[in-house]
RNA sequence: GCCGGAGUGGCGGAAUUGGCAGACGCGCACGACUCAAAAUCGUGUGGAUAAUAUCCAUGAGGGUUCGAUUCCCUCCUCCGGCACCA
């Protein structure tokens, strides 16, 4: 027998199962299809770690097992090959990224098949080959061109967009890209100035770059957006659908971060005007809130607007205050989102003076603040602020001394002995408990319950009686009960407390009892003894003030205590309505469906539903992307609007600017002739047009401001405005401003005779955005020497002149492309659509093969994908589900992930800390089969485990041990009479017990029988669930079995290589070879195990003696309870243990054990 | 702070409708083979005590139970996620 010499048997049948394609996924089989996915990998140019290995193997395990038992099994792979790494490589290399692409590719696959898994090569994609991307393009059309009907729930074509009537062409356009799934938006996005790049939310961690961990700026850009926000509340309704990790279906919940509750309109009037006045209501406008508590709205006493918020731009005119506020807005702008959200720092903010809102539930005036501790991105961006309920809010008023008024009461719930019962009277009552100081030492009165039924500890406690005040009944409770005469009421404690309990010693239930409380100190020591009759029930004690808490037993007066202790708190649980008129006494979840409707019914705010989730930045300023295919079209663009007039555009000596680089005030001195037919009905609003005769370009703008100056001295008079434009010049007399730059005598000359035009204009963006055409795809990525960023922002793409100048699609007229590109995140959202068909050219997968394969039957990838690419690729199914494209809702029926692998010391491996184990070297030593179920062994899978090369050679020392075992294999060739010697092994194991005993029974070992069934059982049921860890231990327990035999049964040894072929392919396959087989072992049956024999005959009974371990013996399986009984109470063991003792009981649990209870 | 998950020998871990705690592997110790070493094979291996006997032991404390690693309560620690989300 020769050695086992993995690096001489594992690259022969990897060549072996190559050449014949033994894992192709066949479309259409009859066999039951079982789709199985990993994450495509990124090809980098550091290699396969590890870490790929384990996700790889263990579905690999699975893929296997699933073609034995039956199944037509996919296990494709692929390449994610677009993104920043290769970018950055080529970049540094200056090595084009398609060939950097290439050679990691070429490395990564030699990598993988190294380790011999089952994938189907033939279906191997590739996300940056142009027949590829050219089906992420046209997705991405589809999202441009469509728009989510809400009414229907679901993405429609744009065209059954219902347009409302009343809109001119302008407006309809404006309606549609409003609408589309695809949109382009001015967002303030996240910046990262080392790779130059804008990210998503998602790519952000912790202020800094996800990628290169550079920190991020903010930075306000025009971006494509995908509508994922349109998704939000199906992806979180239909993880009720899937079989996903607890874990990984939370951490979507929470991201996606629903809440519900309500928009509130406040309205804003001038302070102290009255709110009826009608010249207030017309100049007033309103301020819209978010709240998940509108039960609250009583307890509102101010309201926060964001910094950001766009309102205050509007109000500027009314507000008081505004170089204060301007300046604190600035601030805020200034600080990173860290600075901004970080907890422990103290609230800032400014009120904005002058202006107040209007409580709508009560009219009443408050005060209207800014603060950066309100989100302009979250809700509206304002809030309505309830400090008794809040614990921001509370904080920021208690810094500012603002109102803190409690609204809601707590209530408390007896449990355990106070817990309300049934069958008792319910009473209402009001009560109060009184804290009693003592008149010299800072000690406490309390009360001990003992001598009654219930257990309490509690302050003096008493009804309030009817006419009575709190106090009133304060100080007569007090007397009454600790006979002290002479105190004084200090103050209340807190707000009333609502409790709902059992009173053992008046025998009844006490419903919604109010519970004030009141401080009191003794003035003296003067004390009568208190009435029998009062004291019946419990003992007063003086505790010191520490012990009070300890000594205290009931929440309601814990918290009664802890304000008297430390002050008011905030209190978010819900509760009892208190402070809120005809709402008083609901709960709280009463009170939001009623204030609702109230709000609904008076048209101050509907119920409504928020989000944490944004909308999907899709942009990437990057070169090795997928082109996005959009045209921008100034022409088409300009088509829609009414132009009032054209203007050409020449520098001559009529046509002067004061500054025409700024482009947002031009002035023009014109003789009055022209003055009057360019310039005699121009009106605010209006729009023109201003071409550049020489580069052919022009520009729509829309008037804002028509300034008419008769001369020089009204242009002064106006200094502020050329001020405001041009800062650096400074105008102080009206010398000054002839002197400005284009101020030629000439000019000023004839703007004294004629007087001068000017108005002020913002520029209109005009561009269209058209879509390629499908015959157009791929758009493909123009070659460029040079990939590097730019620092303005723009792709690398814009600077190619010839790739972006096109003639648009729709009117043939000049346009240029859209230079940025899509993020990484594209190509992985459909990738396992496409291998399902992964070489048509009309469709990205032809339906009927789509219906086959979908959905997919399990899919592993790492926790980190959970938010990003997992969300992201259910939210492109779900569009495509919406326009019929694929036939499920989900993408993916069962969601796996596995865990890390550590290095040796815990750490994460990372190549800066040198601690990457290299596969490579690994599978060099060791062979491929070694590490396959190292991995896998190493612990659970799901779990991060640290690498540890000692573990890594048991396994060769199993494999070795296996590799063995061929020379015990006995060599009876059995004949069996219906079959043939290719029948598999599996179906001998469950043949009848007379053709076992026909033709086994001269081999059979009953217990390695026994045994070898409990492990075909146990390596099926643990392949099922992903338990690789415990199947590879009972094989070795098997092994450990089979070969202390002298001789091990060849019908037993080929069922243990089938069950051992998924973990260890190569070694199998050889053994499998050697012992004579000609057809390869991985595409022989599972083998069944007969539930009969995988019950052991006998048992070690457990004999315990009041739950303790005291003796064992053997006996069948099926005992019956008498006779375990009597044979336990033989038990010499047992003697020492029951003697002199009664026997009070004895358990018996069936194949388990007896317990005697003495 | 909130939401998940987990704490078991020297190490990775096994066992949960409540029923022998420590499977399997690593490491370690001793023995066999060898001139010797490595490799391999065999035996042992949670702790305490002279012990094959007893006691203690699954992060800490308490509870339910004949019996708890498993269920309940309180607390501690670690890991992951979110983090001023109204």
């Amino acid at each position: 027998m020769q050695k086992y010499n993995p690096q001489k048997i594992e690259g022969k049948w990897q060549k072996e199962w190559d050449k014949s394609n033994i894992y192709k996924a066949e479309d259409f089989s009859k066999k039951k299809k079982f789709y199985c996915l990993i994450e495509f990998p990124y090809p980098s140019g550091a290699g396969l770690h590890v870490g790929h290995l384990r996700s790889h193997i263990a579905i690999d395990i699975v893929a296997r097992k699933k073609r034995m038992d039956g199944h037509n099994v996919m296990y494709p792979i692929g390449w994610d090959a677009f993104g920043l790494p290769t970018e950055n490589f080529a970049i540094k290399t200056k090595t084009h990224p398609k060939i950097v692409t290439k050679n990691n590719i070429k490395n990564f696959t030699r990598q993988i098949k190294s380790y011999g898994p089952s994938f189907d090569w033939s279906r191997e994609i590739n996300t940056t080959d142009p027949q590829y991307y050219k089906w992420t393009q046209w997705i991405f059309l589809k999202l441009f061109n469509s728009f989510y009907d809400e009414k229907l729930d679901k993405a429609c074509p744009i065209e059954e967009l219902k347009i409302p009537k009343d809109l001119n062409d302008n407006e309809k356009k404006e309606y549609i890209d409003n609408q589309r799934m695809a949109y382009e938006a001015e967002m303030s996005i996240n910046w990262c100035p080392d790779c130059k790049i804008g990210l998503a939310n998602e790519e952000v961690v912790n202020d800094a770059c996800e990628r290169c961990g550079a920190p991020t700026e903010k930075k306000t850009m025009k971006q494509w957006m995908l509508r994922i926000t349109k998704y939000a509340n199906r992806l979180i309704k239909d993880l009720e659908t899937v079989d996903y990790l607890d874990k990984i279906k939370t951490q979507q919940i929470n991201w996606i971060g629903k809440s519900e509750g309500a928009t509130i309109k406040f309205q804003i009037t001038n302070s102290k005007l009255q709110i009826n006045s009608k010249l207030q209501i017309q100049n007033s406008k309103f301020i819209e809130v978010f709240t998940t508590r509108p039960d609250t709205l009583f307890g509102c006493t101010y309201m926060v607007l964001s910094p950001e918020h766009n309102l205050i731009k509007n109000l500027e005119s009314r507000i008081l205050n505004l170089e204060e506020v301007k300046k604190y807005i600035e601030k805020a702008k200034q600080k990173s989102d860290l600075d901004r959200t970080d907890l422990a720092k103290e609230k800032t903010g400014v009120e904005l003076k002058g202006i107040k809102a209007i409580n709508p539930i009560n009219n009443e005036e408050i005060p209207i603040w800014i603060a950066d501790y309100v989100l302009a991105s979250y809700g509206t961006g304002a809030i309505m602020a309830v400090p008794a309920h809040d614990e921001r809010d509370f904080e920021f008023a208690k810094k500012f001394g603002l109102e803190i008024r409690q609204v809601i009461a707590p209530l408390f719930i007896g449990e355990g002995k106070n817990k309300i019962r049934k069958d008792k009277k319910n009473t209402k009552r009001e009560v109060v408990d009184v804290i009693i100081k003592h008149w010299e030492k800072d000690e406490y009165f309390c009360l001990d319950w003992s001598k009654s039924k219930n257990d309490w500890k509690t302050f003096v406690v008493g009804g309030i009686e009817k006419g009575e005040s709190a106090e009133e009944a304060a100080l007569r409770e007090a007397k009454e009960e600790s006979g002290y005469q002479n105190m004084r009421v200090v103050k209340r404690i807190g707000n009333t407390i609502y409790s709902r309990f059992f009173a053992a010693h008046k025998d009844v239930n006490r419903c919604d009892l109010k519970r004030n409380c009141i401080y009191i100190e003794l003035l003296d020591n003067s004390f009568i003894e208190p009435k029998k009759e009062e004291v019946k029930n419990h003992n007063g004690i003086w505790l010191e003030k520490e012990k009070v808490k300890d000594f205290i037993n009931l929440s309601e007066l814990e918290i009664h205590w802890d304000i008297f202790q430390n002050g008011e708190k905030f209190l978010s649980e819900d509760g009892i309505a208190i402070n809120s008129e005809q709402f008083n006494g609901l709960t709280t979840a009463e009170f939001k469906k009623e204030i609702t409707e109230w709000l609904e019914k008076n048209k101050l705010g509907k119920k409504a539903v928020n989000y944490k989730l944004r909308d999907w930045v899709f942009s990437r300023q990057h070169y090795w992307g997928e082109p996005i295919p959009i045209v921008k079209c100034k022409e088409c663009g300009s088509r829609r609007f009414k132009i009032k007039m054209e203007l050409n555009f020449r520098d001559d000596n009529v046509w002067n600017q004061i500054i025409a680089d700024r482009k947002t005030v031009e002035t023009r001195a014109l003789n009055p002739e022209e003055k009057e037919r360019y310039f005699g009905d121009i009106k605010i609003g209006d729009l023109i047009k201003i071409n550049n005769k020489n580069t052919d370009d022009f520009e729509i703008v829309k008037i804002k401001t028509v300034y008419n100056f008769k001369n020089l001295e009204e242009l002064f008079e106006k200094k502020d405005l050329i001020k405001n434009i041009i800062p650096e010049i400074k105008i102080n007399k009206l010398d000054d401003l002839k002197k400005t730059y284009s101020f030629t005598k000439d000019y000023v000359d004839r703007i004294q005779k004629n007087g001068l035009v000017g108005w002020e204009f913002e520029k209109i963006n005009i561009t269209e955005n058209i879509s390629l055409s499908k015959k157009d795809l791929p758009l493909e990525l123009p070659e460029v020497k040079n990939y590097e960023p730019t620092d303005t922002g723009e792709s690398p793409l814009a600077k190619i002149d010839k790739w972006v100048n096109v003639k648009c699609p729709k009117c043939g007229n000049s346009a240029k492309r859209e230079t940025d590109t899509m993020p990484n995140w594209a190509g992985s959202s459909w990738y396992f659509l496409r291998y399902i068909d992964s070489k048509n050219n009309k469709e990205f997968a032809s339906s009927k093969k789509l219906k086959h394969w979908m959905p997919i039957d399990l899919y592993n990838g790492g926790m980190e994908h959970t938010t990003l690419h997992l969300l992201y690729s259910r939210f492109w199914h779900k569009f495509l589900f919406d326009l019929k494209y694929v036939n499920t809702a989900e993408p993916y029926i069962k969601r796996r992930s596995h865990g890390m692998i550590l290095s040796e010391d815990g750490q994460k491996m990372s190549k800066s800390r040198g601690n990457v184990v290299n596969p490579d070297e690994v599978i060099k030593e060791y062979g491929a089969d070694t590490i396959r179920l190292y991995e896998m062994f190493m612990g659970p899978y799901g779990d991060a485990i640290p690498w540890n090369t000692h573990s890594l050679i048991g396994m060769n020392r199993f494999l070795e041990r296996v590799w063995g075992m061929q020379s015990k294999v006995g060599t009876q060739n059995l004949v069996f009479p219906d079959k043939t010697r290719t029948q598999n092994f599996a179906s001998l194991l469950v043949a009848t017990n007379n053709e076992r005993a026909q033709n086994l029974a001269p081999l059979q070992d009953k217990n390695i029988e026994q045994l070898l069934h409990q492990t075909i059982k146990k390596v099926t049921e643990d392949i099922e669930n992903l338990k690789f860890n415990t199947a590879i231990s009972s094989l070795m327990i098997l092994a450990n079995g089979m070969e202390k035999q002298k001789t091990i049964s060849n019908i037993q040894y080929p069922i243990f290589l089938i069950l051992l072929s998924p973990f260890a392919p190569h070694i199998t396959e050889e053994l499998w070879k050697l012992s004579g087989e000609k057809e390869s072992i991985h595409l022989q049956s599972w083998p069944e195990f007969d539930p009969e024999l995988t019950k052991n005959s006998e048992i070690q009974l457990v004999i315990q003696v009041n739950g303790k371990l005291r003796d064992q013996i053997k006996v069948p399986a099926d005992i019956s309870e008498k006779e375990a009984k009597k044979i336990a109470l033989e038990s010499e063991k047992l003697k020492k243990w029951i003697e002199e003792k009664e026997i009070k009981k004895i358990i018996f649990v069936k194949g388990r054990l007896i317990n005697v209870v003495v």
